[in-house]
DNA sequence: GCCAACGTTGGC
DNA sequence: GCCAACGTTGGC
């Protein structure tokens, strides 16, 4: 099956790319959304490479990039009690929140931001970058990803 | 099943 | 801090 791309939002005051790099890899939990739960669990695949977004940041944009390492898990925080991401409707058998292990690949020289990618003709169609898009997990394609990319190195 | 109220996301 | 977009909840 040919490899997929993804770009995953988050809020670097919350955690940020030099978390990821100096945790090398982590949980990428919390995501309480049933259509971005889908590409965690269903969507991507071992090996496939993500781009990490700083949202409501100064300035907001992609960051570096992650790859997806194993299978998808049942979101371990949605069965604490008392956490803000419990989630009461899930059993061990059923769990309702699922989860990806991330692991740090590289951080871009600079943040390639939202700006400029809205600025590039060819990212016209990126899901991101749809109008009132809320979702924290996103498909992305192989040409917006190298695009991307060779945007970081310039 | 409808839909108003409400909560969250996220750019600015 | 504001507010548009839009997902979720819950009464009916």
């Amino acid at each position: 099956m040919t490899m997929k791309h993804w770009l995953v939002k988050t809020e670097p005051e919350v955690y940020s790319i030099d978390d990821l790099k100096r945790d090398g890899s982590t949980a990428w939990d919390r995501v309480r959304n049933h259509q971005a739960k889908l590409s965690l669990r269903d969507g991507m695949q071992p090996g496939d490479r993500v781009l990490i977004y700083h949202s409501n940041a100064e300035p907001t944009g992609v960051v570096g990039v992650a790859t997806v390492v194993g299978e998808a898990m049942p979101d371990a925080t949605q069965f604490r009690k008392g956490d803000d991401a419990f989630e009461p409707r899930a059993t061990k058998d059923a769990p309702v929140w699922w989860a990806r292990t991330l692991r740090f690949e590289r951080r871009f020289p600079a943040c390639v931001t939202l700006a400029s990618l809205r600025a590039e003709p060819k990212l016209a169609g990126m899901q991101l970058l749809a109008r009132g898009n809320r979702l924290s997990v996103l498909p992305v394609a192989a040409a917006e990803f190298a695009c991307i990319e060779r945007m970081a190195k310039a």
